[in-house]
DNA sequence: ATAAGGGTTCCAGTCACAGGAAGGTCAAGG
DNA sequence: CCTTGACCTTCCTGTGACTGGAACCCTTAT
């Protein structure tokens, strides 16, 4: 399979993959041309790539999942612990991502938004 | 003042300071061995640029709302219309974290968690 | 004279790619 | 056989908003 097929299948750019493999999550054949041939094992870890960086994984969570995943003999205690965490680091960013919508909805609320200077949002930021 | 005394005052770190400069938020005057020395109104912008991101404006954000509160004339549609869209955009982002926390909830709620190499969050990545 | 604690600039690194240039390869059509 | 166009390759740069560190200057106190 060549590089353009699989971007297909993943759904992955061409680019996203090369740059998986440039830092080691894929090692794909070449051919004598160049070419990368990828097998279906390696379109295989680039659905799972795919799959956790579509839940937020970093890109150093992915590596060690796919670790986990390629050992038969892993505990799900550190497939789990490793999710808990991103999931604790999402809930933080939610909390602060609502604090910031509260407070900016309410500003927006209160500003008129005509051709007046006079404007709360303004007047929130320069003295909070 | 220096800058770290305007550190201490805006909660700013000194880099972050020198980098608004660097990007021309600020232009804090020079000693003669140049050194900054922030005026009351540099303090006062670093301030707003400070609250402006804490509320998660970016940087061209903060540059746009900083010259419309420096703009006597202008109309505060203008600034309504950029929170507007930075809400929206806090609004997509927390829909897209709510989703992924969804997601993980249920699959860090199904894993046993322990010894054996059994995992529902891996089987999810394999086979989405 | 020296040491501590300011200040300065500049360079590299972060994260996860995306864009683009320069050039090699391949299959089809004239 | 030649060309065209669609692939493929590597390499370099840029993104956002800083942060860390090196190397060096300035000031004040001992």
């Amino acid at each position: 399979m060549n590089i353009s097929e699989v971007a297909q299948r993943t759904d992955l750019p061409p680019k996203t993959i090369r740059y998986y493999e440039d830092i080691g999550l894929i090692r794909p054949e070449r051919r004598e041309n160049g070419y990368r041939v990828f097998s279906e094992s390696d379109l295989h870890k680039l659905a799972f790539l795919g799959r956790a960086r579509a839940l937020g994984f970093s890109i150093e969570d992915c590596r060690t999942l796919l670790a986990l995943y390629e050992d038969e003999t892993r505990a799900s205690g550190d497939v789990k612990r490793v999710a808990r965490e991103h999931l604790e680091r999402i809930e933080d960013k939610i909390a602060q991502l609502q604090s910031m919508r509260d407070t900016l909805t309410h500003l927006v609320r209160e500003c008129a938004g005509d051709a007046r200077p006079d404007c709360p949002i303004l007047k929130d930021l320069a003295k909070g």
